[in-house]
DNA sequence: GGCCATCGATGCGCAATCCGTATTAGTTAT
DNA sequence: ATAACTAATACGGATTGCGCATCGATGGCC
């Protein structure tokens, strides 16, 4: 087939016109080159478009099927075209995030609206992968971006922190300790403990079991789940204590209460992202989660003790 | 905008392949112009579509974006350019059917059934017309066809019998002559008529009125009114008796009985359409008319009495 | 580590296509 | 009958597109 848009083109003019000349004009372009470009047009389809007099042109039923056609066709490449542009641009497409649930309960939510609303074209796909699995997705391209608070950080993966909270205490209602605002780890230390299975969330497995002994003793871990609801809902039913996320505290559970902390380690939570991923709307993501930062650099910094993890790794991305 | 189909197709071929040689051979054409197809298609978008090595060639997120909107675009043209030529065989389209009341209640429904079950693409947008207003809407191409008993016939018209039924008396259910399966018109001389008025309805009106002229006597007309249902229930009601086509026995109402008449004249129905009239489906309908005229043809000749108005307007079609 | 095969990009010549000017043929209005 | 107008055709010049040949780069292989 040798249709081409111009020839689309040429003839919406004249369909539009009914006038060789005029629709000529319309395009800058002179009356004969229509008359053949219709001409041919008609020859590849085998079809009359037009009924022309000298006098007049008017067109046939199937000229003004193939008119509605063409219209269509034309505003379908214009429209394609545009919306590559801004496929380009990261205005719009699929991003695909890949969150773990403590990024869910903390800084998860408001990031992806602040991104939707500015960058409504673009489809958030939002699926909850385990820690340990992010990185494997990341490389692998079944997921643009990951939320979540980092544990090692394999070459290839870039990272931005975003935000960070400490650890707080979750205890039983009537447990002693629940009598004052503000506990030490140490108090815990005779506490069976509820934590999450170092293979799940190593991070936070890490920071928790860590945050122990830095007080000089041994969690005894009664038990490991790795839905950290599942935890609050344990102590809730008195099976124990466990350090978790302060934004955890968001979960009202009649059973449970939480307390903060005193020399309280911080949960970062941070982008990670493949170097070599260049989905355009990655990019704004980024963007978008580097003012989101901004904004909460704040807490970033207000951690009592030193680094994190990976202090070292708060990179730029190219 | 210079793009072209061309570039559209060698597009979808190396996205399908995504290597330039094969898409080429798939194309018949040689390497070295499917790059410069795709490099101009590339610099009039001023997108990359393509991430290319020297050994290896993939598609960016606006690359892939472009590569549905493409196959979109050219399928759609694929299509269009079926759906012209079978617009320009008549097979598809829109047929604008004028009809009047009393075609409605014979010939147009087994016509429109049959023909829609042949051309079931076609858009058979069926109006009621007024006898009267039917030749207008002819020639000012309002309407591609019409279903009448004809009456004038301008210059330009064409016009096809298909079916044709004797007139037939109705009568109130309690009425002398409803007790005969067949009366003599002369009979009614002395009856209150019902009938249309001639304005609307200037053939039937016309048939009627001639009926009962040829018999001897001037009917005695105490309504008139345009439609046929509003004259069998007035009949219904004892308000006078009437001459209508056969097919409106179809009517069941309480009050009113149908006999037959002896010397009845004959109401043919016919299709009537400009001759200057180019719609292609107007063409499959007229066949669709005529071999179903031709089934019906016995009853066209069954009329008892000679020539209708327009027995000497048989005409064919160009 | 050097060589070879593969693949996409580029240079160049030729052919086809397309446009514009000039002209023709046909139709309507005066 | 003539003038005015419109679409189709003829022809020359310019642009575009293709194929052949070649280049440059990359990866596999001995």
């Amino acid at each position: 087939m040798a249709i081409d848009f111009r020839q689309l083109r040429y003839f919406i003019a004249l369909a539009d016109t009914l006038h060789f000349g005029r629709a000529a004009a319309r395009l800058h372009i002179s009356q004969p080159p229509l008359s053949r470009q219709i001409a041919a047009l008609e020859e590849e389809l085998g079809v009359a478009l037009f009924k022309r007099t000298s006098r007049q042109v008017e067109m046939t039923a199937a000229g003004s099927h193939f008119h509605a056609q063409a219209v269509r066709i034309v505003e379908a490449l214009n429209s394609a075209v545009r919306s590559t542009q801004a496929t380009e641009r990261g205005e719009r497409g699929v991003l695909r995030v890949g969150f773990t649930m403590s990024a869910a309960w903390s800084v998860l939510p408001p990031l992806i609206k602040t991104y939707g609303s500015g960058y409504p074209d673009t489809d958030v796909q939002l699926s909850e992968v385990l820690p340990r699995e992010l990185n494997d997705a990341l490389i692998s391209g079944k997921a643009d971006v990951g939320i979540a608070f980092p544990w090692q950080r394999p070459p290839g993966l870039e990272y931005l922190p975003i935000h960070a909270e400490p650890l707080c205490a979750v205890l039983p209602a009537g447990h002693p300790l629940a009598q004052t605002p503000e506990i030490a780890i140490g108090e815990l230390a005779n506490e069976p403990f509820i934590t999450f299975p170092a293979a799940t969330a190593p991070a936070l497995h890490e920071l928790v079991i860590g945050s122990c002994r830095e007080q000089g003793f041994e969690p005894h871990i009664r038990l490991e789940t790795h839905l950290q609801q599942t935890i609050v809902n344990l102590v809730a039913e008195g099976l124990g204590v466990s350090l978790v996320p302060q934004s955890m505290s968001k979960m009202q559970l009649p059973g449970a209460v939480f307390r903060s902390v005193a020399d309280a380690r911080m949960v970062e939570q941070g982008l990670i992202w493949a170097a070599s991923n260049d989905n355009p709307c990655l990019k704004h993501f980024l963007d978008c989660a580097r003012s989101y930062g901004e904004l909460n650099r704040p807490d970033i910094h207000r951690r009592k003790r030193g680094k994190t993890r990976f202090a070292n790794s708060r990179t730029s991305h190219p």
